[in-house]
DNA sequence: AAGTTGACGTTAC
DNA sequence: AGTAACGCCAACT
């Protein structure tokens, strides 16, 4: 369970970020899913959009793999040389993922996810 | 209550 | 390969 700052009111969508982050956790180092990837596997279809603001809400506080996720083509969502942006490429460096032009190759680092340890993921 | 805003995605050039 | 035009949907004005 994830307690914390900024998330308070409203706890009818606050359970869908909880879906969300616990989605997120489950991306291994050295791979990266898309928003919209996300969405799917949260049981959230077409709410691509919503992933980033759960992401946006969370900060670094708890674990929270953030940097692993990008857009379907592969980019970094943030305008290339912003301070965000240049700490997500680092992130993604320091994993040993290739970043060129503020993108990766999805064909190369994408994970797959084991629907498993997804299902048993989001019980709670 | 209507309009705007995004850490988005797909399609059509 | 890059881009523009939409479509999308919860949050926020």
């Amino acid at each position: 369970m994830v307690s914390g700052s900024k998330v308070n009111s409203k706890n009818h969508t606050n359970a869908l970020y909880q879906r969300i982050w616990q989605t997120v956790r489950l991306i291994p180092p050295g791979k990266v899913a898309s928003y919209g990837q996300i969405a799917d596997l949260a049981g959230l279809p077409g709410r691509a959009r919503l992933v980033g603001k759960a992401l946006g809400m969370a900060g670094d506080e708890w674990n929270l793999p953030w940097y692993r996720v990008l857009r379907s083509s592969g980019m970094i969502a943030f305008p290339p040389g912003s301070a965000t942006a240049n700490e997500q490429r680092a992130q993604l460096l320091s994993e040993g993922i290739v970043v060129k032009n503020n993108r990766v190759r999805l064909k190369d680092v994408q994970w797959r996810p084991d629907l498993a340890e997804l299902l048993f993921a989001l019980e709670f």
